[in-house]
DNA sequence: GGCCAGGTCCAAT
DNA sequence: ATTGGACATGGC
């Protein structure tokens, strides 16, 4: 097993954040996938031990390189931001494969995080070769990932992964955002949500600030005095007052308006 | 049981 | 430019 050092690192709350999909607790750990990629890994501290991965690859998927203090210090002087900064303190952006992120967020439509996880599972067991999840080459047809019980996200699916075929998605890291959002938007069933989430997780773009119906809420409550304001709105407001980091501040936002949110609606536990 | 969920598309204002 | 309904399925 080896070991690396990781300070400005929690690798639950970066796993755990809702941004990617494909790990489950295992032992004192996690197993994650990326790609074809199966490995183990377990935070001690500021040190992480893994194996089935070496070193450079780790520090890649985990963003090892972001720098955490720099970001911190840019988002922590917004009195909305310090509470969720500090408690998800060590959450990173990681690196994720374009094409499983891009699967993964098509998925997400009108879905939740427990469903979301089931779906691509239920894809990476019955396509390509497990557990790796299917390359587009080997994505199902549209009638298998109905099968699968993918409802009206089958057709945007398989359509997504014949476009794929091509590469493309593996050109669009390091590119301007514009550019990115308006390529990803070429997909049949990627608009502006699906299409900023690919580009903060997967392409590098740490500005992007995808707007879902969490993130939604709690910026009008937060910033809009409970006003209406559009998708747009919101992430012209969020770019000014967040800056190149946007992207961090939404994921911070997010896991916190999720974990509130999900606490809050659910009954009180009965005592005893 | 009906409403709504990490949305998007299309048609009708 | 903005708004409402359809789209599948599942959880509450």
């Amino acid at each position: 097993m080896k070991s690396i050092p990781c300070p400005w690192f929690s690798l639950r709350h970066t796993l755990e954040s809702g941004q990617f999909f494909r790990w489950r607790r295992l032992g004192e750990g996690y197993e994650v996938i990326r790609r074809d990629r199966v490995f183990r890994v377990r935070q001690e501290g500021d040190r992480l031990r893994f194996e089935g991965a070496d070193a450079d690859f780790i520090r890649h998927f985990f963003a090892l390189d972001h720098d955490l203090p720099a970001i911190h210090a840019a988002l922590e002087g917004d009195p909305v931001l310090r509470d969720p900064l500090e408690r998800y303190r060590g959450l990173r952006i990681l690196r994720q494969d374009p094409w499983e992120c891009v699967a993964a967020f098509l998925t997400s439509m009108a879905s939740n995080i427990p469903r979301i996880t089931r779906n691509v599972e239920d894809m990476a067991a019955a396509f390509g070769t497990p557990p790796a999840f299917p390359r587009p080459e080997q994505m199902g047809t549209e009638t298998q990932l109905r099968a699968l019980r993918l409802g009206f996200r089958a057709r945007y699916l398989a359509a997504a992964a014949g476009l794929a075929r091509d590469g493309r998605l593996d050109r669009l890291a390091g590119r301007p955002h514009e550019e990115v959002r308006a390529e990803l938007m070429e997909i049949p069933g990627i608009a502006e949500k699906v299409a900023d989430c690919v580009a903060l997780f997967a392409c590098g773009r740490l500005e992007s600030f995808p707007v879902d119906t969490w993130v939604r809420k709690t910026m009008r409550r937060l910033y809009f005095r409970n006003r209406r304001a559009t998708d747009l709105r919101i992430r012209e407001f969020a770019r000014r007052r967040f800056g190149p980091y946007a992207g961090y501040a939404q994921q911070v936002l997010f896991i916190a308006a999720r974990e509130a949110g999900v606490r809050g609606s659910r009954p009180a536990a009965r005592p005893a």
